[in-house]
DNA sequence: TTTAACAAATTTTTT
DNA sequence: ATTTGTTAAA
């Protein structure tokens, strides 16, 4: 156990040593808010509370493994029986244990962003993937204000709305008989669990012995309500959040619940962490020179001990290209400038993921390593939902999005032609896509060769489930794995769909990669349980396979390598990194500017610069993630849609208000001066 | 009726 | 560049 005078600064130690009542640390960027929660964990567990009665809720998995393992590292085997998990998580976790309450059955499955768009497609008799999208939206907006389809219904504004509502009655109803939930209602559904059943919400209340939350300020309508269920009435709770880092909000984080806090707990404490670990001075400054045109919800001053420092750069490029080129540059130049820096020690960091290929391109080319964090996640190969559909398929049979997935990977002459009328068969007897497989009058309904094939696919399911069922701990599920894969030929399935036979070898190596990691899951591998086990050591695969769409990245330790970093700025909240780069920082695209509005989404002005408050928080999230030396770099022009127009810097750039000389001139104007003089040397001496 | 090959359109941020 | 919708061949 930790010592009682840790090395903390006061606010910090006070934030640590309040237990009385609940409590709110407003934790500036970089002024060691995940230090304080895992102190204060200790702080519980010291004081005689159980570890296995404290949960800390973050949100993302990456937040999750970070303080799972800052807590291992301060309070040592006890940290492995608290509660660290993403709020998702901790939905999933309630659910499987007291979602009976609400009809669902404990093997329920989580369906993914592409399977809400295609379900919506369907239930909205749509073949636009574009208006399903858009409808997915509006729902989870919705669902996100803890609204349902009758609610929506009932406080629609005009007809769209209206039609979007029924849709999602629709929705509803398939969501349920195929005993799925979205990621919505991962939050949503505890959150009624815990509102109409009070016996269920005493149990939990009970457990929760204290509730701590990282980045609060990005938690939602539900999500609130929610913690407040948890937390219980003895408010045993402490929110942990910067009100200048909230960059949530389109998807449903408000501010609201920063400014409710200290309503709805007139006792809270609120404590503001100030002090600053992270940067340099100059960084500090462009930071809070940043944020200062935004409204303060809480004032609060950041300062550093760190020195000056380098000046903030801005660096202007022709294009995207040229940008990357100069990022290239700066990054060989610091490390020249040093031997000591590392490829990890730098981040280049940007609005929107597209904007990575290009300097992918330039890093290749320059030969430095790099990952791209924040782009599509390893689960999101069609290789692993290919077989993550069969696994959930096994798990729930009602699965019927998984259904769809796995029947035709690989191809067994049953095409969509067949499924819409298998679909037609099971609706009408109210069956899942799986129960109508054996159904005695399905041979009346299709084609026998479909039928066949059908049948076939039902064979080799249940064959799979039973010897599933029985396969716990890494080498069974190993075996069970790679007996599976032989079963359905996957192998061969790759290579006759991949374009090239080395993509075949690469996405069968992603396969590999997974049965390895399902494995080691099943063995109770103590790192990265997602939260989702108290009790660690052998697990069954179902359990295993259960969680699998709350994760995005395979292993946490992807960030040891040492690699540059490329990442989206909303990836990088959280992070630091030695030298960064901000790059694109073009007006319209940090400020982001919504393109043509075609009026389908009414922009009120209030609304509008609310948008831009949240960009400019965006900015300032980018600017504290730099420790030593920050450049910033917009572009001259920018590729819009197909053809290039000219750009302009963003206006966050003038309102950094860095000073005039720290603009780096651009090496290539240098070598083109040198030249220029050299070629009237060459000129004045030819003329003798 | 299925599948593979081909043309066309599309990008803010994520659990 | 990737991914969806369309068309032609098997």
């Amino acid at each position: 156990m930790s010592s009682s005078t840790p090395d903390l600064n006061l606010a910090q130690q006070e934030a640590v040593h309040y237990l009385q009542g609940p409590c709110l640390v407003l934790a500036g960027a970089g002024s060691g808010k995940t230090r304080v929660i895992t102190h204060k964990i200790a702080r519980l567990i010291q004081a005689g509370l159980e570890p296995a009665r404290i949960a800390a809720i973050t949100f993302t998995n990456k937040a999750a493994a970070e303080m799972r393992e800052r807590a291992r590292g301060l309070i040592g085997k006890p940290a492995r029986e608290v509660l660290i998990c993403t709020f998702h998580a901790l939905g999933v976790r309630l659910l499987r244990q007291d979602g009976a309450a609400l009809g669902l059955k404990p093997n329920f499955s989580i369906l993914d962003s592409d399977d809400v768009t295609s379900l919506l497609k369907d239930a909205g008799g749509s073949t636009d993937a574009a208006t399903a999208r858009q409808w997915q939206w509006t729902i989870s907006a919705w669902k996100n204000q803890g609204l349902g389809a009758e609610e929506a219904l009932a406080q629609a504004a005009d007809e769209d709305a209206r039609q979007v509502a029924r849709i999602m009655a629709h929705y509803q109803e398939r969501l349920s008989a195929y005993q799925s939930v979205d990621f919505d209602d991962l939050i949503g559904l505890p959150l009624k669990l815990l509102q109409q059943h009070p016996a269920v919400r005493e149990r939990w209340q009970q457990q929760m012995g204290h509730v701590l939350v990282d980045e609060y300020q990005d938690t939602n309508a539900t999500q609130y309500e929610l913690l407040k269920l948890l937390a219980g009435p003895r408010a045993r709770l402490t929110a942990v959040g910067d009100d200048d880092q909230s960059i949530y909000g389109w998807r449903g984080a408000t501010l609201d619940n920063l400014r409710r806090l200290p309503q709805d707990y007139p006792t809270l404490k609120v404590i503001k962490l100030e002090q600053n670990y992270r940067s340099t001075s100059a960084i500090l400054r462009a930071a809070n020179n940043v944020i200062a045109p935004n409204p303060k919800l809480f004032e609060k001053k950041l300062w550093s001990e760190r020195g000056e420092g380098e000046p903030v750069r801005v660096v202007d490029a022709d294009n995207e290209e040229h940008e990357a080129e100069r990022a290239v540059a700066r990054v060989l130049s610091l490390r020249a400038a040093s031997r000591h820096k590392e490829w990890k020690d730098f981040a280049v960091l940007y609005r929107a993921n597209h904007q990575a290929r290009v300097f992918e391109q330039a890093l290749r080319k320059a030969q430095i390593p790099y990952k791209v964090s924040g782009g599509q996640s390893f689960f999101d190969r069609a290789e692993i939902k290919d077989l993550c559909a069969w696994l959930r398929l096994l798990v729930n049979n009602d699965d019927d999005p998984a259904f769809l997935r796995a029947v035709t990977t690989p191809k067994r002459g049953v095409g969509h032609q067949s499924l819409q009328q298998l679909a037609v068969f099971a609706a009408r007897y109210r069956l899942s896509l799986f129960g109508a497989l054996f159904s005695p009058s399905l041979g009346a309904a299709l084609p026998a060769r479909t039928v066949a094939g059908l049948h076939e696919f039902g064979r080799q399911l249940n064959d799979l489930e039973y010897r599933a069922r029985h396969a716990a701990g890494a080498e069974d599920a190993r075996a069970f794995l790679s007996d599976w894969l032989k079963d359905i030929a996957y192998e061969q399935c790759l290579y006759d769909h991949s374009d090239s036979p080395q993509q075949a070898a690469t996405r069968w190596g992603h396969v590999n990669d997974f049965c390895d990691w399902m494995a080691a899951r099943c063995g109770g591998e103590p790192d990265d349980s997602g939260g989702l086990s108290l009790v660690s050591a052998r697990k069954n695969l179902f359990e295993v396979v259960q969680t699998i769409s709350l994760l995005s990245t395979l292993s946490e330790r992807a960030g040891e390598q040492n690699v540059l970093t490329l990442s989206t700025l909303h990836a990088a909240k959280g992070l630091e990194w030695p030298h960064v780069m901000l790059v694109g920082v073009n007006e319209g695209l940090l400020p982001f500017k919504p393109g043509e509005d075609d009026g389908s989404s009414p922009t009120h002005t209030e609304n509008l610069a609310q948008r831009l408050q949240e960009e400019r928080r965006l900015m300032y999230v980018g600017v504290t993630r730099a420790q030593h030396s920050l450049a910033v770099s917009w572009t001259r022009k920018r590729k819009k849609g197909r053809d290039v127009v000219s750009a302009q810097p963003s206006r966050f750039i003038a309102e950094m208000a860095l000073d005039r000389q720290t603009t780096s001139e651009d090496p290539r104007e240098k070598l083109k001066a040198l030249r220029a003089e050299f070629a009237k040397k060459v000129a004045a001496t030819a003329l003798r």
